[in-house]
DNA sequence: CGTTTGACTACGC
DNA sequence: CGCGTAGCCAAAC
């Protein structure tokens, strides 16, 4: 079932999700956070404060894996600060191979590029709830 | 082991 | 729209 009391539990379900973006699309770190609900004994409020931020920390320990990291980017639809040299024009040269294009302040236009999200069947069946909004 | 840092984000000016 | 900050935990030092 689900038990993210740990990371342990809660990076996989992060990598699981983010396997789930398509080619051509980006999704958030907040966006995939609000996927999965509070681990057990983390207060709800404060969880919402700091959920993005773990999968920002996931995603970083994705690198060199078959995960599409490249497909997730901050909410404001820029690249975020990789701390890996060079990574931020790696990313984006990814992405735009799949067809995503930047604008001239280099950011995605998530109403054209936005995931909008697995089906709610697949969230069901992983044992997660429907995506809800911050706070 | 204590300290610092961080692939974040909402909110207030 | 830009800039600063709070929120507060897991990794990395």
């Amino acid at each position: 079932m689900f038990t993210p009391s740990n990371p342990q539990t809660f990076n996989p379900i992060v990598w699981q999700i983010v396997r789930q973006i398509p080619p051509g699309k980006v999704s958030t770190y907040g966006q995939i956070a609000s996927m999965i609900p509070p681990p057990d004994g983390v207060d709800p409020l404060r969880y919402a404060h700091v959920r993005a931020r773990w999968v920002g920390t996931a995603m970083r320990l994705s690198v060199g894996t078959d995960i599409p990291w490249q497909r997730v980017i901050n909410s404001r639809g820029f690249i975020s600060n990789l701390p890996q040299p060079g990574g931020r024009e790696r990313q984006r040269l990814l992405l735009e191979t799949e067809g995503v294009v930047f604008d001239e302040n280099e950011r995605v236009d998530f109403k054209l590029f936005g995931w909008e999200g697995p089906p709610q069947d697949w969230l069901q069946a992983h044992g997660l709830l429907p995506p809800r909004p911050l706070k």
